[in-house]
DNA sequence: TCAATGCATTGATGTCCGTCAATATACCAG
DNA sequence: CTGGTATATTGACGGACATCAATGCATTGA
């Protein structure tokens, strides 16, 4: 898989967001929902979310989130894919170091997908 | 455990809603806001929010549930307990029923955590 | 070309979770 | 008290997940 190919996947506005409150929710929307909120369902993955938010130039590289998560770099990788599945993050290689950065529109869509 | 003894674990007010996006979160905060997402990452139990969410009288026993979710009894009442667990809806006995109901201002706190 | 660095993937391990059958508990009608 | 109904709990099973060591792949610099 090349980088860029990476991101043809990641999403398709229709597919993300029906509403938990609105109406009785079939069970194709609410798997597709779970699988939204279980990639924010882990401590680390959250606190990913959290330094990306807090990071100056909107993106950090792996190496720069090893440390404070305490946790090894192929955890936090698998993370990060996790989060990349469920289109929270992208990722894009530049030179040896792969910057990851927030995706503030797909949080919001799930956040609005608890709208009273 | 008494039916009257369940309700005083529930909830503090302090300890339930960090913000993602705001500031670094530490392991604690995460940990906490993680729980609450995992009780939204399953599709049966956001299919009982959503039911929940619809009904005219604002609850709805376990019985109604059952035959919608197509989900065993036993199963049901696991999802209920997780979801009374985080706070997310309560339980009153009324003779032979128990009703549950939505805590919409549970699920705002989880919501807002994602506030950018 | 070779060694070093950054990141992803694989494989293994222990733990957690969703599910249901069986059983227990609570309540009600008679 | 007895039987029936509604719900909760227990125990067991299979699958999913978090984690890390080892390894693979890509990039850079010497």
């Amino acid at each position: 898989m090349s980088a860029t190919r990476r991101m043809i996947e990641v999403r398709d506005a229709d597919q993300c967001c029906p509403s938990v409150l609105a109406a009785p929710m079939d069970g194709v929307d609410a798997q597709r929902l779970a699988v939204g909120f279980a990639a924010l369902a882990d401590p680390v993955r959250l606190r990913i979310l959290s330094i990306l938010a807090d990071s100056r130039a909107g993106e950090v590289c792996v190496c720069d989130l090893v440390s404070p998560l305490e946790k090894s770099q192929p955890t936090i990788s698998h993370h990060l894919k996790i989060l990349s599945d469920a289109g929270l993050v992208h990722g894009e290689r530049r030179s040896k170091w792969v910057w990851y950065s927030l995706d503030r529109a797909r949080l919001a869509q799930l956040q609005s997908s608890l709208d009273a």
